[in-house]
DNA sequence: GGCTAAACGAGACGGTACGTCGCGTCTTCCA
DNA sequence: TGGAAGACGCGACGTACCGTCTCGTTTAGCC
């Protein structure tokens, strides 16, 4: 997605061509200040970033910068949420493979600085402000919910999982496990502070896995009855 | 645990007398800024919250404020650690009702605004100032960690859990249950927006109570189905 | 006289042909930008004006404007000296009636609000700015000035004062004789702020013209001669 | 006159204590501000003269400035106001004499840069703020048109002018005298600018005094009586 | 009647100063 | 001597204009 442009421009259509009449955004501004932004929020954490900052490190106006974002906050989302784009689903031929495998990439994106120090505070300041909220719902946490709903399809292809029953089941079993990894790995990660080793991502796994409701495989079978 | 009292007063016990020459501290004003800092984060959130409103609101100086709390952080901290205290393991009878008992707890207690607005600020900050987060753990992480604790102690002497093998085993299977609930119920309430029912609880409890490694019951079974 | 026209093109005489190749500059434009000016002036004040004001104002791009004008004092003084240009010299067959007239004409025309807020602004930048002073000078100062000189020859013709004995003293004493009349009643209206009354005129004119009035020794005549 | 003291504080008694409870003002801020903003003003003039640079001259945080002088203005007026304080009424035993020496001390006056970047400026702002234009005046212009009075007075003392008839004719005729020798001498050094010699003085006082030179007629005379 | 070149509207750009806000420290007086 | 009151130095904030620039679009004169 395209910087904000609060004007209502590129939004949908990523190709419309800019339209405006006067002189367009440089693109090379947008792309210096979210790198500014990245390195600076790695460098200095969430307190110590500053518009001032941002914009004399990326060699550019605060007016350049409030013109695109209307606050750090969403500055953040929009600098941080490209990291999250890199996050994907491997088919690893297995349930249990995938979820290792995801849980492994979230950890290493965890473990960043230029997120360590964004993601607590996107959070919190969005639980006080919906539009953030929603914004970075969309920019990232959305990238990662995405995830479970494709390895739980993977799943279902293989036969690991029986089919989804009906649309709202579904739904709610993919937030449940979603919250359940986000919010484990996370708080690991940055409350408890302590390493996410392979370890403990196997024992987590197996946690989530065991008795995943609809497995199909005889391991929950001989666990439940 | 009493303000933070730089000074080596009164410390834990109220009871120790009030030791220097002059004017003694207002012990009315300690429970005013307190009240005052729970108050205003309802209301205005962790941005919204400043120390001059603080003190204002408390009918106290600024001064006294400082004298007593080194900052804002560590502040909110005591202000809002006291609603941790209210947390406590029941004894239902069986590891499940236990489980979900504690969950719900932990959901009403998230449901506060004032919490709500401190919870993910502190831990926040807490992830670059190392004073911070020892604070934060003793005064609210640690608690919920007892709690889980005394309820695997509570499953052991029933003897729906099998005792502990060792200490180090011990000590990581109750970080990884901790981090999970803890997190997840953050995750939910506070990141993905979503209210925990009576329903979510008993998901997200058969998640993780099915398969738990050293589970010698089958209790389990019978309250799925 | 045209607008500054950065380009040595049309200078004085409008009838010079728009010689460049080129899409002309539009009067109506010019036009429009003066007419904002002024009325932004006299609405805004000289504080108020700005660029961009006047530009949107006049339904005229900021670009456009400063093709014509290098500064908002330029602009200024371009709009604000065609009111001077009504000045002018009765020959009402006295001089003091003369004088009479002239003050008041100047005087009407520093009523008009678009003009005090642009006279002493515009001498106020002229103490720092020679070009401005320049401009100033040629614009606003000198017309008044060709009065007092017309006013005086008129005088000499009718025999009303001594013809000039030679350049110097002639220019000395017109000199000394607008910096008086162009003073005293800027100073009234702009700094004292009290109205320029017909009967305020006729004492002033007598100042000019006779000795302070209830000067008991006739001291002066023989300090002249 | 103590500075602006927004707080209704050592207004009219100059004696008061502080009174206020909290840490009283610094004395030497006001001195050091003050002084470093006419510093400023006689550097870089009017236009140059920023509240950051002169609170960073001056040593002191911009919020101090703030908190002493609403705006630019004000701190101009205070900060000039004191040059003004020196004007003082000689008696040196004849009108002519003390009316040369009064225009002498002014022009010297209006020659420090800084009274020349400032005057101007204050009275264009202040012609449309008539809060400022209210401070300008008492400080500013009140002390010279005191000395016009005083002068005046000595002068009827001497038996040079008649006694005041009545109150209201006695204000105004000091009304005109003030506009004329204020406006006039501004007018000669800020607006044509050019210097104030003995030799002008002279002659201007001349024109105070005596019929226009060159008059050839005594028409004045007619007029007066 | 197409070509060329300037003027035009729009608006983004790098700057500078603004006036405000909150911080955490200090100084003063009062109880 | 503790506490209220509030001034202080500091530094970031977000805004307003500045004067320049880069676009795409007229609008003329000239070949």
């Amino acid at each position: 997605m395209a910087p904000t442009t609060q004007q209502p421009a590129a939004h949908d259509q990523a190709v419309s061509p800019p339209r405006g009449k006067g002189r367009p955004r440089s693109a090379a501004a947008d792309r210096a200040i979210l790198d500014a932004t990245r390195e600076a929020l790695a460098e200095l954490g969430w307190g110590g970033l500053t518009m001032g900052h941002v914009a004399a490190r990326a060699g550019v106006a605060k007016t350049t910068l409030y013109r695109r974002w209307p606050s750090k906050n969403e500055l953040v989302v929009d600098a941080v949420a490209s990291l999250f784009d890199e996050l994907e689903m491997a088919d690893l031929g297995s349930l249990r493979a995938d979820i290792e495998a995801v849980v492994a990439q979230f950890a290493v994106l965890l473990a960043r600085p230029e997120s360590q120090a964004a993601l607590l505070a996107l959070f919190a300041e969005g639980s006080r402000d919906p539009q953030l909220r929603r914004r970075v719902r969309e920019r990232i946490v959305e990238p990662q919910k995405c995830l479970v709903q494709q390895g739980r399809a993977q799943a279902q292809l293989r036969g690991e999982l029986s089919p989804d029953r009906d649309e709202a089941t579904a739904s709610e079993e993919i937030d449940i496990i979603f919250d359940t990894i986000a919010g484990t790995v996370e708080h690991r990660l940055l409350v408890s502070g302590r390493p996410i080793t392979p370890d403990w991502i196997s024992r987590f796994t197996t946690l989530l896995l065991n008795p995943l409701p609809g497995l199909t495989s005889t391991r929950a079978d001989q666990d439940q009855g």
